[in-house]
DNA sequence: CGTAGGACTGACTGAACGTTCAGTCAATAG
DNA sequence: CTATTGACTGAACGTTCAGTCAGTCCTACG
């Protein structure tokens, strides 16, 4: 064989095992899990179909080891990041991880077509998070909240939604989440800016948490 | 099994064609439109799978369909709503229309699945949140902003990123954004207080904005 | 009345999909 | 050597799906 290279897929590494799953992560990534096929994934990982039934029992069986090695390979890189904040968690998180582009476009996918994995990954998230935060609190870089969990929980998930619409935000701010090369700098600045100088002044604040009784 | 009512669906009324983009639009949104047949969507509005494609060509016209209508609903329920904040939008602006979970759970899926509607439609909000944001500006009620336009995508798709995220916050935080009766306070609460208190000291927003130079 | 046209359907088709299966090949063990 | 095992494949199978087609029903209009 000469060396084809069909798709733009990375040149086949590892066993078949690994691959599979590795092409499997960055098709499921791309495509979503139901606009990928067994074939698309094995042609991409250089074997044929029926050794991924074979592998993994079935395509079901192919997701899921990708969700374990999503959990694995999220949890290896946690600890060096978040420490700041968890609204800054995955533009950090990736930074200290080469490749992690595939991964997280996994993971911005299956956020949205739940499995149990993810669902446990994302309980984990937000747990490692409030502990983050407790110290970040103690030690005077995050002020204080009437509900540390529910702080927690609505910051990691505006940071996990904008991953999700990394392309809206890459067309809307020119700011690509999953580019590890690009510059975020754009998306980092402005949410500094909201988090530090805050976003509304004490009035407005007033009249939202105590609205006009009755509807309109 | 007689009286068969296969999904909870209401009992269909208005024209086929209405009754169609209506189940598409419910159906696009639970499943997705790849989880979505043409026949799931005719059985739920009552007719043959012919009808669909004789009506809109293809599924994807169908898809197209209901883009433009939730084009045209979303822009009807905007102007009483988002005079606040864009990253309340969502919730304001559902709480004002009747019936508007299905019409919400579709443009959480298909702000994913992107199409160029959808596209459009984001950037009106965003167009959309820029004038508002600005008034509220100028009525005091919002701080200045270094970049007043990075600032409303920012929080755009925070706001958004929530309600195509609206499954794990439900899990997280109780908080339903798709049910209309629910109770979002927590997340309307959470949210304020971020916004009026900020997040972050000063000593940590330095420390973020200006880091170590060089990789690590 | 007749006929034209749109709404609508049942039966069908070709393609694509996940999965099965029989079997090849290489490596290992006895 | 034979026997066994696991990775691996080509060819097929059964199913599902979007889309086609011929034709029926209903309504409007001459």
């Amino acid at each position: 064989m000469r060396s084809d290279a069909p798709t733009a897929a990375p040149p086949p590494q590892g066993d078949a095992r690994e691959r599979l799953v590795a092409a499997a992560t960055d098709l499921f990534g791309r495509h979503g899990v139901r606009g990928t096929t067994v074939k698309m994934v094995a042609e991409q990982a250089g074997v044929s179909p029926a050794l991924v039934i074979h592998h993994f029992g079935s395509k079901e069986g192919l997701r899921a080891a990708c969700d374990r090695r999503l959990a694995e390979q999220l949890r290896a890189m946690k600890t060096s990041a978040m420490a700041d904040s968890p609204a800054l968690y995955i533009p950090r998180a990736s930074a200290g991880m080469d490749d992690s582009r595939p991964l997280l476009r996994y993971l911005a996918r299956v956020l949205v077509d739940r499995s149990p994995e993810v669902d446990a990954l994302v309980d984990e998230i937000v747990d490692d998070a409030v502990v983050y935060t407790q110290q970040a609190e103690d030690a005077g870089w995050i002020v204080p909240s009437a509900d540390r969990r529910a702080r927690v929980v609505v910051l990691t998930l505006w940071s996990l939604g904008a991953l999700v619409l990394h392309e809206q935000l890459d067309r809307l701010l020119g700011v690509d989440l999953l580019d590890e090369g690009g510059d975020i700098l754009p998306y980092l600045q402005t949410s500094v800016e909201i988090f530090t100088d805050g976003l509304m002044t004490p009035e407005a604040a007033a009249l939202l948490t105590a609205p006009e009784k009755g509807s309109s």
